[in-house]
DNA sequence: AACTTGACACGAACGCTGTTCGTTTCTAGA
DNA sequence: TCTAGAAACGAACAGCGTTCGTGTCAAGTT
């Protein structure tokens, strides 16, 4: 089988795994692909994940990758379907229903935070993912029980996993960027604030006199913060 | 003057514009390079912006460039400050702050979507730009106008914010993978219509039953939608 | 008027990326 | 035992961002 029948295969209904024949002493599979691909992101960080480095941890070359995944956007793929297929999702219960979709997006965040950068892999995944989707019909699912309107439920799942992912992103592009030593970017929260404190006050008036809010709060706080305005918009 | 020197001057409060001397029969000027590259990506997108294409379209080789720009890096950053400047703020009303809030947000969107791809620069960008800031300086204002408390609306312009590139973002993945007739992609509305109601209705009852909600809409009536959800939200 | 200075332009190269081609290797089934 | 064919892989390609060393030319100084 090849790997281009193997991606449209996973985003058919259902994929019927299979043992193959091997062929080395530890033959490469698909799922060591992955779980090596994982461990270099968790480690190195998404932007350490090259096909080099990723064939080198596996003790080999750059073209046997290509035997088992078509791209790396197939690869991408392949990661955050991992993750997604590792949230456990409640059973929709009416009485908690905020509690319940606001706890389905942690653990995609924490998923995510785990493995700095791999957000940006999910910002440009394929909406047919069979993973992906099973996460979607569990929001569907808790949103629904809720008496939620299916449109606006619809639309809000969208919007709360598109947030998520662009919070972690956020999260990992400014880790990045501290720890690389960048002038540009402020170093820590007393930093950020000082940059801001000593702007010109005629043209900033709000964001300097304001600076100690605009800067407060982990990032945890703030998401925290969103995810509950989206959410309590929905009532 | 360094280019590194001017980086680190457009952080700083007080940029002070100066004319230089010329060397060619049309030298090159940062704000020839950035109009370039806009012109680069609106016709052919983000990907296409690279240092070599831009030399090449400026007329001259790639190691020309870093004596205007620093980075990568820091031409997108730039570009993204090139088009907030181009926003312009209302004069805060307590009476119409939601829908100034919201065209603020429309503004920035069809700044994104005029230039495809280049959110992802947004998203990467610093948070100390002062074109940026002027911009979140604005919507500041319009909250507090309107009697959100500070932190709470320091808070929402980020959440707002990073959705507005996020959406922008998700929309040009999704144009590039369709016109590139990426096979995993759906094609339009009525292909990912089909791929939703053919998934096995015993895992994906929601989905299947509900795929007409889930694919409808188009990406304005979305974005109109999850932007009302936030700002209703802080009430 | 000649000279020094130094910012800008630029050709060539480095190390890296994702990906492909052609070949070799070795197992499963006939 | 033999063969078909999938997997593994060495080598290469085109392209990327970036840097180095050098060339060039106008402005300021002597």
């Amino acid at each position: 089988m090849n790997a281009k029948e193997r991606r449209t295969a996973r985003h058919r209904p259902a994929p019927a795994e299979e043992t193959r024949p091997r062929r080395r002493r530890d033959p490469i599979t698909v799922d060591q692909v992955v779980e090596t691909a994982l461990g270099i992101i968790a480690t190195e960080g998404y932007d350490a994940l090259t096909m080099r480095r990723l064939s080198a941890a596996l003790d080999t070359g750059p073209a046997s990758l290509y035997a088992h995944v078509v791209n790396k956007a197939d690869l991408d793929e392949l990661l955050i379907g991992r993750l997604c297929a590792r949230l456990t999702l409640p059973d929709p219960d009416p009485a908690t229903w905020r509690d319940q979709l606001r706890g389905v997006c942690e653990a995609l965040r924490d998923q995510y935070l785990q493995y700095p950068g791999i957000s940006r892999a999910a910002l440009a995944m394929a909406p047919t993912d069979l993973e992906a989707l099973r996460v979607s019909e569990g929001m569907l699912a808790i949103l629904l029980a809720a008496g939620i309107a299916p449109q606006r439920a619809a639309w809000t799942i969208d919007a709360l996993l598109l947030y998520v992912a662009a919070h972690c992103l956020e999260l990992s592009v400014a880790h990045r960027r501290a720890e690389d030593g960048d002038e540009v970017w402020p170093a820590d929260r007393t930093d950020l604030l000082h940059r801001l404190t000593t702007l010109p006050a005629a043209a900033f008036p709000h964001t300097t006199r304001h600076a100690a809010e605009l800067t407060a709060g982990t990032p945890h706080d703030r998401f925290d913060f969103t995810v509950r305005l989206m959410i309590n918009g929905l009532a």
